[in-house]
RNA sequence: GGCCCCUUCGUCUAGCGGUCAGGACACCGGCCUCUCACGCCGGUAACAGGGGUUCGAGUCCCCUAGGGGUCACCA
């Protein structure tokens, strides 16, 4: 099973992975896998001044983490100057590509000019005739764009997109200081690569007729188009990173599982009926350009919280006392305080109150803690001399317990509850005060269990001390 | 401003000429209950507006409005 459909990925390394490239990305390699194709990634570094290492191993480490593995690559721009040159030659030959020596000074007062004048601003083509130039004055070069007709783009989610060929500019395609631009590479690469699908966000749709035009001037044929939705912020603005379009790995840093955000960037603007919950499997097999949304969507985190939750709620519980070892020892904490077993057993009673391996950790923090922290309105309710009585009962009876079971622990606190005639909620919110330092928990019961005799005991008393206080 | 794209509940969406306009998140009730959650049950809420086409329009066409994108020797 394998087909000659093939896809690329091509951010550039002068920022992170953020979550609206990470969508594109997992639009094409969804696109690919379902198709039996390659996916590929590119890394477009040609601006020299803002591209870094440290984006382009953040990037790595990105998809490293979402568990996208691409077909080939990274190919790098910047060592392929080569086949750029090539090409240009070609169109320098052909003449569709010409020196220009105009300076930018110049060429943004023909713009001036022209908005003036109320027509498009562009270049006005003054070296376009010019064969007498002198070799000694700095030139770039420019494509030549027809003057009449027009220039089509053939997108699968947008249909034909028609571009007035006198709206477009007389693009530089190699720079004053020799390096090829942006929508020069990009179409040299595709055409090199062999890439027959360019799925891309909407911003680059109106880029798109000036690389058609590339493809026209080397005589190749175009790829097909798909120019997918963008991500908006909650207030409709394009993600910026004022409002969320935070890299890959701050979510990772947050708690939120690859699965879920993988799931929730799909689900923005792709949907297969009325389904939520996809693995990358399923995903796969149902993936398809036509079940794109054409319409911008904005992100929403609580979703996404959901979603995650969703994920943890299911997750292998193997992995998630993996993840809160990590977590203990990042917050200075010894995992080992307490068995694997026990941990286990704590992650399943966090899982359904955890929208964020975050959320887990900061759960599970008092099982770990020598000292716990008293939340003062807690103790100031719970901790007084009125329930020093049950809680030094309690006390007395859990100190009889051989196996600390769950159950065991249960039947104690049944039988402090009759012999003081009292619901289960006046004794459990009092103790559960005393060994976790606040009013949230697990159920009583399994906590206690977890937490262990010897703890249990010794957080009783350290309680029933600082009542005394 | 020119050009281009988009428009179903607050949000993500289903819908592909005939539906009580469905699902999900969030929100609001209720049940469960030792706290917090989970779970379960129920509810509020949408076809931007205006013209056509058609027996019939959320679905097709046009206009308006709104939103977004793009106009570099950045990518």
């Amino acid at each position: 099973m394998h087909s000659d459909i093939r896809v690329r990925f091509a951010p550039s390394n002068t920022g992170h992975l953020h979550i609206g490239g990470a969508r594109t990305a997992l639009f094409n390699w969804f696109f690919a896998k379902h198709h039996a194709g390659a996916a590929i990634l590119r890394i477009e570094d040609t601006d020299r001044q803002r591209s870094t290492e440290e984006y382009y191993d953040a990037i790595m480490e990105a998809f490293d983490w979402l568990g996208l593995e691409w077909d080939e690559g990274p190919y790098r721009q910047s060592q392929r100057m080569d086949i750029y040159k090539e090409s240009v030659n070609k169109l320098l030959s052909s003449g569709a590509a010409y020196r220009c020596t105009c300076t930018p000074d110049q060429v943004n007062a023909m713009r001036e000019k022209a908005r003036a004048d109320g027509k498009t601003p562009k270049y006005d083509g003054t070296c376009r005739g010019r064969y007498d130039k002198d070799p000694n004055v700095p030139f770039c070069l420019r494509l030549r764009t027809p003057d009449a007709g027009e220039t089509i783009v053939d997108d699968i989610l947008a249909g034909e997109v028609v571009f007035e060929n006198s709206q477009l500019d007389d693009m530089v395609i190699v720079r004053t200081d020799g390096t090829p631009t942006y929508n020069f590479c990009v179409a040299i690469d595709d055409i090199d690569m062999k890439i027959t699908h360019v799925i891309r966000g909407n911003d680059h749709l109106s880029n798109t007729p000036k690389q058609v035009l590339v493809y026209k001037a080397l005589e190749e044929p175009t790829p097909n188009f798909a120019h997918i939705s963008m991500i908006l912020g909650p207030d409709k603005k394009r993600l910026s990173k004022r409002h969320g379009a935070d890299s890959v790995l701050e979510y990772r840093d947050r708690g939120f599982l690859p699965e879920a955000l993988i799931n929730y960037l799909v689900r923005l603007g792709w949907s297969h009926g009325d389904q939520e919950i996809f693995t990358k499997k399923e995903i796969v097999e149902n993936f398809s350009l036509e079940n794109l949304n054409r319409s911008a969507a904005i992100f929403n985190p609580e979703k996404l919280l959901w979603l995650n939750q969703e994920y943890i709620k299911s997750a292998d519980g193997d992995f998630l006392v993996e993840s809160l070892d990590t977590g203990l020892k990042e917050r200075g904490l010894l995992p080992d305080l307490l068995t694997h077993g026990t941990r286990k057993g704590i992650v399943n009673e966090l899982r359904t109150r955890s929208r964020t391996i975050s959320d887990m950790i900061d759960g599970a923090r008092f099982f770990f803690e020598n000292e716990i922290e008293f939340d003062e309105k807690a103790a100031s309710k719970f901790l007084n001399p009125e329930n020093s009585g049950l809680i030094m009962k309690l006390r007395d009876e859990l100190t009889k317990i051989e196996t600390f079971s769950t159950e065991n622990v249960k039947s104690v606190f049944h039988l402090v509850m009759e012999e003081e005639t009292i619901k289960l909620g006046k004794l459990a919110q009092p103790v559960r005060v005393a060994i976790t330092g606040g009013t949230i928990s697990p159920g009583i019961f399994e906590t206690i269990s977890l937490l262990g005799k010897d703890r249990t005991i010794l957080r009783l008393n350290t309680a029933l001390a600082k009542i005394d206080e």
